[in-house]
DNA sequence: CATGAATGAGAATTCATTCAT
DNA sequence: CATGAATGAATTCTCATTCAT
């Protein structure tokens, strides 16, 4: 009974990392305090410590958890044998509904580990490597199926690609873009019609 | 007059100016002390105070000096009668070149403002969606002289050439693209027949 | 009856005391948490707290087990009816004995316990009071009896005998002197001649 | 005017250490806060941290400022060309002398230092065995005239003179020997008539 | 007895900012 | 303008101790 599916409420490591989620989007990484986050998940402030070695960790736990997830699935769509721009819609996808089921993670992760980047070394950019990796693999791959044009190389198109997503996430979280329950759904259309068929009129 | 020969050794604010970029993208803006700065300024830890308020009004001018100049640009190449092709071609390579040019500067306010565009009040905010607006405009009468497609709305267009421009820096910036003197000119011709051409085959 | 066969596997409360030796010797008393005691003796954390009262008490024990061994050892030798120079050696005999058989526990009560006396309390001070009034006393009676020079006071001779004693264990515990099997042998008898007979050729 | 002899009021390095010196005796090195200093010196607690790197390097410069006076000292002693007694006699009475003029700084460094050299690594040791080294070299060179008994190593007689000196400051230390003016220089007769004549009725 | 999660008061250290010279 | 000592609030991290199971 105690591994029962539902026992969120004595998960006190989970639910301190949610918390964190809430506080670091709210305040920032470094606009807040260890405390903050204590009290945001209604625990003695020394659990946090007891759970992870710094507050730093605690971010570093929270990309790896969700960029883990972003792997698995970019590997699992580049799995299925459809064509580029289905894959690409697939990711674009995934990584708008990951925004829209939890846009705090997502603004924390946008936000504040890349400007972390410098400070956490190296181990964050392993990881980020290796999906602009996957991602460029598939446009190399359909390059080779001339599905896609062979003039661009394929890490810069991951670029590109991965850039206007993020970018239009971004465009969320500072207000920039409008974001009401359909735009998830335009924007993921729309990313992958601008980077696939370009802006210019046919 | 404010360029003649020889005041420049004395210029201490420009001075700090310079070392406060180096410092930022060394360590990151809130990885390094004030007193970081001065030390890689060669001046006195209170002469930073003599010239710029706070640490936060550092970077500050710094983002706005060369933000400032980048609108400027980007207002004077809508100015221009040409396609609006040409026209992204030109900030993007503005952008690229300003890279190229000081790249630990473009560094400094891609990781350190743009990213955090939240923590610093609002003024910072609103001059970023001013580029977005101004080069929202430039797709907007594009798309009314029927050079652009219209189904894709102006603002999410901008964000995808800024988002895969920005990101195409932040490959650099992180290692993750080439960056050799002839990648420069590339990017910016990637950056344009990406965004206007779409990398699907024609 | 409380040292039959089988039970030295389960005595926990001594297992918590060996390894609390170890850890103070490694680390020191201060640079140590109970947490590496618990850890070097293979128990649960909250079990150190079951046996003891507070890390303090840990060490006190330590310190007590062996310091009223000591005494005992000095009033069973002053009861001998012996000359204070073989006194003096069985009292140095024993206190290296003790060292070479437990050196950590020696390290840690000479510079945990002795020289922090002040700071803990005034009990673990009158023990050691005790033990040169012991000493002093021994001196005492042999000046009475003419063995001994009767113009240095027995508390000073007290102090500058142990203080040579103890000496020689810290030059030991700080690999200041040689430690062979048969260095112990000679510091017994090198610490009684220089006290009894002196540097001084005669 | 500048550099004066008695500009001590405004050196607040000094200040801070001097306050360092009667906290650390009165609290003990880890029984006191940072806070407590800065309050004793009554300087603002992060001036502490503008002329100090730690609490730890605070205790150092302690130390060392005093051990390397005695070390000169013991060099130029050595200088001299008089019997060894009269040599150790005049370390003695610099020791004795060290504690009578400030018995506080003489606690810390035999209290505190010795407890702390677990962690203060192995610096605070070379000075140590230099001390010792010293006073070795003066044993054997009596020795060598026959000054001195030859059956005694010298490291070690160095070890048994030092450790009664120390033991006799350790004694009015915590109140076992009594201290008044005439003590001082009792203790200093005894400690080289015990150690060169010994405690034996010749 | 045994476990180890939970607590929270402390303490060291940092560092932006001020200010006297 | 220039210097760098002085200030002290803010924060992270530590760790002895408690307690529910």
């Amino acid at each position: 009974m105690a591994t029962s599916g539902q026992e969120q409420a004595t998960d006190k490591r989970r639910v301190i990392l949610d918390a964190a989620v809430k506080v670091f989007a709210r305040e920032g990484f470094y606009g807040c305090r260890v405390a903050d986050i204590a009290d945001e998940a209604g625990v003695a402030y020394g659990l946090v410590y007891h759970y992870f070695r710094s507050k730093d960790e605690i971010l570093d736990t929270l990309f790896l958890e969700r960029w883990d997830l972003m792997l698995e699935e970019i590997a699992r769509v580049d799995a299925e044998p459809a064509p580029a721009r289905e894959k690409l819609a697939a990711i674009a996808g995934f990584i708008v509904d990951s925004y829209r089921y939890d846009p705090d993670l997502m603004k924390v992760i946008i936000v504040d580990v890349t400007r972390a980047a410098n400070s956490f070394g190296l181990s964050h950019l392993e990881k980020i490597r290796e999906a602009y990796g996957l991602i460029g693999g598939i446009v190399e791959s359909a390059q080779q199926r001339g599905e896609l044009r062979s003039d661009i190389t394929p890490t810069f198109a991951a670029m590109a690609f991965y850039g206007a997503v993020e970018q239009v996430l971004s465009g969320w979280i500072f207000d920039i873009l409008p974001e009401a329950a359909e735009d998830y759904d335009q924007a993921k259309e729309f990313i992958v019609s601008t980077i696939c068929d370009g802006l210019e009129q046919r």
